[in-house]
DNA sequence: AACGATACGGAGCAACGTTCCGTTTTGTCA
DNA sequence: TGACAAAACGGAACGTTGCTCCGTATCGTT
């Protein structure tokens, strides 16, 4: 509770059984347009396809961040319980962070235009970022904490920052040839490892 | 003239006064404009502030790219033609390198909302991109393969894909003191050095 | 069946990008 | 200087999108 966070989705779990029908309905639609049109599709064409009001979307997600984190929600959950999971079976804290990475970059880069929006300023989008942070901010922590205790890499990098690094190397047109995101991650973390002393 | 690269700003020079005359208004209130609401401020903004109507904005820059490219084309080339002069004045090519990144990170960052812009894919954004890195990576190239015949770095990276991790790393609200594109650039940068062997 | 609470739908308003065309300004030439 | 055509101007108007508001329909309960 460190940010005020307002933003609150449904109001409260609604006890009505169109409501509860209409929400479902929703979140399948809005999956199905976020892969056609990116998670900036206007909210007309999402009600449209869901066959509802555009009443009914606002009621439901107050906001686009909380549209977009109710559809994503449970691949969020994945990418952060995978952390703690990694860091027990990986060859090392290092290759953990490393196959994490690519958990984290792999989710981004299919969800067309949400690497964009984690990091925009346009209204309804700061929630994202901070949905995104808050969840997975402390497993990227632990897994850089432990790859610093295990002397693979230098100290002094914050999690906040790579994980803001990572999300922006992912940001860009889909279907550039010259442009691969993991590529760039990779650089990154090998600028992470401590110098190998000559 | 790889792409077809359309786009063309004012048809020509034009001859009357009162054409160039709003053609340096436009410039001015344009950049003030930037400064304040960002590249993507609304195009009346700029018209009301230039005190003209928004039939000579559109006359004189067809895109928005065109505007934007026309106000910091100075800087560009700058930036462009500081790539050489670093490579003669630094120490090694990987300073040079360096110091460039430098410059190119604080460009980008002093420009509220450019770095977005580069990698957008809204419309009337493409051509900045294009703008840019024509511009900018063929310097990019020569400084990445001078420090590659040096040593210092390991070969296989394309300037395109710097070019583009770096602008990227550049994305992000302003003021936010946890996030500093120059320490992910700077990481960046020393992942792509040579593996000093053990 | 009736009724209050809840949810729905979409018209309506504001902001923005972009186009289009009637009007004004400019340069030129008699 | 005066007149005229070309060039440039201004802003009304249209389409799209975000978001709100409220009359109406639906649901659950008594």
């Amino acid at each position: 509770m460190s940010t005020p966070s307002q933003s609150g989705e449904v109001p409260a779990r609604s006890k009505r059984a169109d409501a509860l029908r209409n929400r479902q309905t929703l979140l399948d639609a809005a999956a199905a347009v976020f892969v056609t049109s990116g998670v900036d599709a206007p909210i007309r064409e999402i009600a449209a396809r869901a066959g509802v009001g555009m009443g009914t979307i606002y009621r439901h997600f107050p906001t686009r961040a909380d549209l977009v984190v109710a559809v994503y929600r449970h691949q969020v959950e994945a990418c952060a319980e995978a952390g703690p999971t990694l860091l027990a079976s990986a060859d090392s804290p290092l290759a953990a962070l490393r196959q994490w990475a690519d958990l984290f970059v792999d989710f981004l880069v299919t969800k067309h235009g949400l690497a964009n929006a984690l990091q925009s300023d346009s209204s309804g989008f700061e929630a994202l970022h901070s949905y995104f942070l808050d969840r997975l901010e402390p497993v990227c922590a632990q897994l850089l904490d432990a790859a610093v205790e295990a002397g693979e890499i230098r100290p002094g990098t914050q999690a906040y920052e790579l994980m803001r690094g990572i999300g922006n190397l992912c940001i860009g047109r889909d279907s550039d040839r010259r442009y691969d995101p993991r590529r760039l991650v990779e650089l990154l973390l090998q600028g992470l490892r401590r110098p190998q002393s000559s």
